[in-house]
DNA sequence: AGCGATGGATAGTGCCACTATCCGAAAATA
DNA sequence: TATTTTCGGATAGTGGCACTATCCATCGCT
């Protein structure tokens, strides 16, 4: 298949196919002369997977290249290829802010204390810490970890135990399961947020009595 | 207070508040003479939850204007609050495509299905079809809305009900109400999202046996 | 032979969230 | 009082990102 089909086929613009080919998003098509290239089943899951990061997942592009590299690296087991997925879905820089340090230190005891086994380099310490700091700032000065996060905890593991059951079992094959790792990080995440919202708005509707508005707001353009 | 000491307490440089200033963000310093303002604790706070918002939130500086306006609204009830604030944090537009409607038809059933008092305009619903649209792209056909979301409904709908329960009262003062309502739905989207990821990963390392690299990989910049 | 499509390179676009600079006037400091 | 600093407000510029547009010398098809 030729250029012009895989765009088509997928969906997205040829300058856009060209510009991940640039970009190393997609490896070349097999050159059939000096000029001319062919495409094949391969360069269309990958386009469309990395599609579904980049629409569903909000993932930028150069998230989506860490996120490739860790696919095609054979020498990651199941569990390390998770690990890098997750790393690369989640941006997270530490700050150099000695409030945010503490914010930082309370977080990894809270989840010492939990007993996970979690890397110490998990970005998502560093985005809980973030949200930790941001709330001491708002509120006085309290706020414990356990009072924030707690709640979530329980069900946070509970639904990470499904979503990695339902994943392929220890030894299948590799290539199947990397990707469905990669997919299902991206859009369990998206699926979930836009549930909760749902269900925001239903539990406020029984407690707050809904007097909804039923698209009375300004249709955006 | 005047500009200097605003950034200094917040933070911000005093070019970003000024520029919040001119994209209406801010509400203006009382002017004390023709080119000098002051400042009080309400533009503190303000500046505080803008930037709780962009940092914590990735919310853009346009939807935060929109929720802002949403706050300084005093005709809406907490619901319609609440509805305001999740339709500014949650970008989302429906799209042409025959396949994508057929999506968002089976989503839109399966909310149904729920009995959840949701609008029937909820861009959340958009994001869902959108996550439908995207695995059936992948997968070969079949993808019930029921198979993929299923599993989270339960969990969605308790947490969401914790985080209702755990504002403040019917009737009590819509002032404290609505920052809450704000930054609570902008920090625990990004809490819990944090929180699943580590769980998935001690999840992962205790189904595929962890050979956690442990900071091994490169220290990116 | 004619003609549209192709691969590859280079340059440009639009958006976004700031950031820099300038100005005349007021505050703070000496 | 003299001088230095800071102020509010306006205008313009920056850097990053994700594409998009244009060129051009082939290529393959009819």
């Amino acid at each position: 298949m030729r250029i012009s089909e895989l765009s088509r086929t997928s969906g997205v613009p040829v300058p856009t196919v060209k510009f991940y080919l640039r970009e190393g998003l997609l490896p070349p098509g097999e050159l059939t002369s000096p000029n001319q290239a062919a495409y094949g089943e391969a360069h269309l899951r990958r386009l469309r997977l990395i599609r579904a990061l980049v629409e569903i997942g909000g993932v930028s592009i150069a998230a989506v290249k860490d996120v490739l590299a860790a696919l095609d690296d054979t020498s990651l087991g199941v569990h390390d290829l998770l690990g890098s997925v997750q790393y690369a879905l989640i941006p997270a820089q530490p700050r150099d802010d000695p409030e945010w340090r503490e914010a930082f230190a309370d977080v990894n005891a809270f989840l010492d204390g939990l007993g996970w086994r979690v890397r110490s380099d998990a970005p998502a310490r560093i985005r809980l810490a973030d949200v930790l700091h941001a709330l001491r700032r708002r509120d006085g000065e309290p706020v414990a970890p356990d009072a924030v996060f707690g709640p979530y905890v329980q069900v946070a593991a509970q639904i990470a135990d499904a979503e990695i059951a339902s994943m392929a079992p220890p030894g299948s094959p590799r290539e199947a399961l990397a990707e469905q790792v990669a997919v299902g990080v991206a859009t369990s995440e998206a699926a979930f947020s836009a549930l909760r919202a749902l269900a925001q708005e239903d539990a406020s509707a029984r407690r707050y009595g809904g007097s909804t508005l039923e698209s009375a707001r300004p249709a955006d353009q």
